[in-house]
Parts: C-alpha cells; sequence; structure tokens
DNA sequence: TCTGGGGTCCTAGGACCC
DNA sequence: TCTGGGGTCCTAGGACCC
C-alpha cells in the first residue's frame, strides 16, 4: 500500500506560478477578518503559521513581505488531476483522499515487486515524476502493509520524504509515536486517552477492548484497538458516491436581517440545486446551518418523501427552516445542505441545458449580493491580465486601487505596478500554464 | 481581529412497525 | 394488568479529516 501527501500543496502551487514567492513564507487560506489558514509554506511554518490557525494569528507571526494569499482552487486542481493521473499508472486501485492526498494499492497493480527494495525505487521513480510533471511540487511517500502503516509512514519524514515499513516492522514504528498520529484521535480523543495516562500507541495497545469501548464508543473503541496493534484490513476504494451536498458561508460581520439572510439562503439552494444536477444526484434531506454570534451551531432538517434537485424547492423549505430557528443575536454562518442523495434526479434527464437555466433563474429572482465597489473584484492571489503589461497576479488591494505583480511560472519574478481597480485593460485571468509550450494550438 | 469550507461517520432518543 | 424485543427512519449534535 502507497501513500502519497503532496507537501504544503496549494502553497507550493502558488510559489511554483509566483516566482517572486520561491523562498519566501506564503499563507494561502482566507484572508478576511474571519479567515483561517488552509495551507502555510515551510518558511511560514518556521514562524509558526499553521494550518486551521486564524489568518490573523498567522499576520501575526509572519515577517512583513509574507504572502497572504486567497486560494486558487482551479489552479490546484489541475495539478492534482496530473498527480492522480500518475498514481493510476501504478494501479487501478487509487483512492483519492482530497485533493492533495491518496492511496494506491500496489498489489493490484502490474509491476509489483513487493521486495522493500522495489517499492523503494518505485517510490522514488513516481516522486520524482511528480516533481517535473508539476512543475517542482512535491509529495512524501510512505509504503506499508496497510492503508494505516503508508499513512503513518509518508507523515515520517516530511517534506519530500520516502519511507517504506518493512513487513515484520510494523509495531516497531508505530508504538513510540503519539497517539494523535492515527487517523481519527482527534484533540477530544486525545484529551480522553491522557486523562487515563494513554500518551503514546504503545500505551494505548495496552488498554483493554472494553476500556476503549467505554471512553470512545463502540465503533471509535474498537477502530483505536486495532490501530494500535497494526491491524487495518480497510480496502482501497476508488470511487466513492457522494452523501451529501452543501454550501456555507461565514459572514465578516454577523447578520440580523431576516430577509437579507432569505436571499442569501436562495442564493445558496440555487449553487447546492445546480451542482445536484450537474452530477445528476437528487436528495430527500435538506438541512439549514446556523452558527450564532457566539460561535454555537446548529442544524435543523427536514425529509421529504420524495428527492429533489430543484433550488426554489430547496430554498423554500430552508428558508422555512431558518425563520423556525430564528436569527436571534446575530448569525455568523449560514449554510444550506442536500443529503439522503439518489442516483437520479427527477425531471428531464435528456435536458443538459435545464440545470444551468435555473441557477439562472434563481439567482434572477434573488439579487442577494449588492455590486461590490471596484477594488473589491479582486482579490489577493489572484490571476489577471493586463492588455498591454500581460498576465499577473494581484498582491494588495484597496482605497480605489488594485497592486499586480507581473510575472508567471515561467518567468523570471516581474515587475509590481499599481492600477486604479476600475482600470478597463484589467479583467481576471485563467490559471497559467508552468509546462514550457511545445507546439502551439 | 479568535475560531473556513466541504465533507464523512457515529451516537442517541423518539416514532413507528411487526 | 408489568416495562418484550428487535428493526428502521428521522433529527440533532459531535468528532474528525483535509
Amino acid at each position: 500500500m502507497l501513500h502519497l501527501d503532496l507537501d504544503a500543496f496549494f502553497a507550493a502551487v502558488e510559489q511554483r506560478d509566483k516566482p517572486s514567492l520561491r523562498g519566501r513564507p506564503v499563507v494561502v487560506g482566507g484572508t478576511g477578518g474571519r479567515g483561517v489558514v488552509a495551507t502555510a509554506s515551510y518558511e511560514a511554518r518556521a514562524y509558526g503559521a499553521r494550518s486551521a490557525m486564524s489568518t490573523a494569528e498567522a499576520r501575526r507571526r509572519c515577517p512583513p513581505g509574507t504572502a497572504f494569499l486567497g486560494g486558487r482552487f482551479g489552479a490546484y486542481r489541475r495539478t492534482s488531476e496530473v498527480v492522480m493521473g500518475l498514481l493510476r499508472e501504478l494501479s487501478p486501485l487509487v483512492e483519492q483522499v482530497s485533493i492533495d492526498e491518496a492511496y494506491v494499492d500496489l498489489a493490484a497493480g502490474e509491476r509489483s515487486d513487493p521486495s522493500v527494495d522495489g517499492v523503494t525505487a518505485l517510490a522514488r521513480d513516481l516522486k520524482a515524476r511528480i516533481a517535473e510533471a508539476t512543475g517542482g511540487v512535491t509529495g512524501s511517500v510512505g509504503i506499508g502493509s496497510s492503508k494505516l502503516m503508508a499513512k503513518i509512514a509518508s507523515d515520517l519524514d516530511k517534506p519530500d520524504g520516502l519511507v517504506v515499513v518493512a513487513p515484520g516492522t510494523e509495531l516497531d514504528v508505530l508504538h513510540p509515536l503519539p497517539v494523535t498520529r492515527l487517523g481519527g484521535v482527534g484533540p477530544a480523543t486525545a484529551e480522553r486517552l491522557r486523562q487515563v495516562g494513554v500518551g503514546t500507541v504503545a500505551q494505548l495497545a495496552a488498554k483493554s477492548l472494553p476500556d476503549l469501548v467505554a471512553l470512545a464508543g463502540r465503533a471509535h473503541g474498537g477502530g483505536l484497538y486495532q490501530l494500535a496493534r497494526a491491524e487495518d484490513d480497510r480496502p482501497v476504494v476508488a470511487e466513492r458516491e457522494a452523501k451529501s451536498v452543501s454550501q456555507e458561508e461565514t459572514f465578516e460581520r454577523d447578520l440580523t436581517d431576516l430577509a437579507q439572510l432569505n436571499r442569501l439562503v436562495d442564493a445558496m439552494a440555487a449553487r447546492v440545486g445546480g451542482r445536484l444536477r450537474a452530477s445528476a444526484l437528487s436528495g430527500r434531506t435538506v438541512t439549514v446551518k446556523l452558527r450564532r454570534y457566539d460561535f454555537t451551531t446548529m442544524t435543523r432538517s427536514q425529509t421529504l418523501p420524495q428527492p429533489t434537485d430543484d433550488a426554489r424547492q430547496v430554498a423554500s423549505i430552508a428558508r422555512r427552516l431558518l425563520a423556525e430557528a430564528g436569527t436571534g443575536g446575530g448569525l455568523r454562518l449560514l449554510g444550506v445542505g442536500v443529503s439522503g442523495l439518489s442516483q437520479y434526479a427527477q425531471g428531464d434527464l435528456f435536458s443538459g441545458e435545464d440545470a444551468a437555466e435555473e441557477v439562472e433563474d434563481a439567482a434572477d429572482e434573488s439579487p442577494a449580493v449588492p455590486e461590490p465597489p471596484a477594488d473589491r473584484r479582486w482579490w489577493p492571489g489572484q490571476d489577471v491580465v493586463h492588455d498591454e503589461l500581460g498576465a499577473g497576479w494581484v498582491w494588495g488591494r484597496g482605497l480605489g486601487r488594485v497592486t499586480v505583480r507581473f510575472e508567471g511560472p515561467l518567468t523570471p519574478p516581474g515587475p509590481v505596478r499599481t492600477l486604479a481597480a476600475d482600470d478597463p485593460a484589467l479583467h481576471p485571468g485563467d490559471p497559467p500554464d508552468w509546462r514550457p509550450t511545445t507546439m502551439g494550438a
């Protein structure tokens, strides 16, 4: 079993596409007042920036000149697809866990020399091909006898690591580690374990099954008991069916106005409905999620007799659930979701146009968002193109101006220009191509 | 200027059913 | 005249993952 984890993935793609950021601290995530860090480059980690930390905290820790960028998910997805393609050359059994992580069942592949030397050579070759094909993004690879051991191994030597756990040595590797390295042991479980004197996997392995079930519940306790013994027969599952589709947003400031919240419900329902139809899914349970001013979170749901993918129906149910829950004190987050999915959408399966039209219709009915001021159109990290100055990216904005650095993955670090935010020559751009052009189209 | 967004899985109580 | 005993569905919340 092989596990691949791309190193500081979002930040690595940014540094590839923005030469002036190479070797410098980069933080990718929410850049607003309530944003959190998705990925910090290793240079930013040196200053204490971490994933899931508030961006405000990361700004405090990092030096001036640190780049704080919103995400360019299209660019990340394109790079991820290249990597996943390389993995599928190793074996048909590839389980993509997230945009930057995957398991590969090497035993299901053709070229499987299962010896330690054999898989080491395979992993070395894979890492080289990933770096080559992605324009320098690196990954950490772990190989072991199970998903558990492969994942543990990829985590042992980051970044750009390669660790193979030889058969028979699993417990030697596992037992000294803190329990928090096991998947499924988060802050709550770690604290409960700490209270009974368990800090390492070895100490976890000394606990009885009934003790662990009492501590963590039947399923979770049983899982911990097995993982502590390196017992893991979870298979690689190549295709998983979606179980829910949802959309949520944290507001810059808490909202109280029900009419405004209702318009946001409509817009979110339209997006959810569009995504459902795009994947030919519909669902029976509509859920709204609320987070209040004091961070208390609640959900309210209703299950329909028949599945739906209709934005208006989702919206009207969600509106009612929101009204019943109440908006007292103000909401910092609102979300709309549909679950209980089944394969075939109601309505005309053969009309490909319906989906896009209905999304637009719903948006027409509910002009949720007032037109932003010119400088709010631009966000840090965004790809842009200027009619005279060429392709670049947004460094900062404000006071009716936008600062752009004109460079790309294949250029040297480029010049910075400050432009009027409403400069008619400036347009949103596409993610740049990091591969040297071979042939023109 | 504390605490994102998109998910998965599990638990527990009540309703309902045979 | 005492309260069985499963099973499934629905709802709400919580832990966890990247």
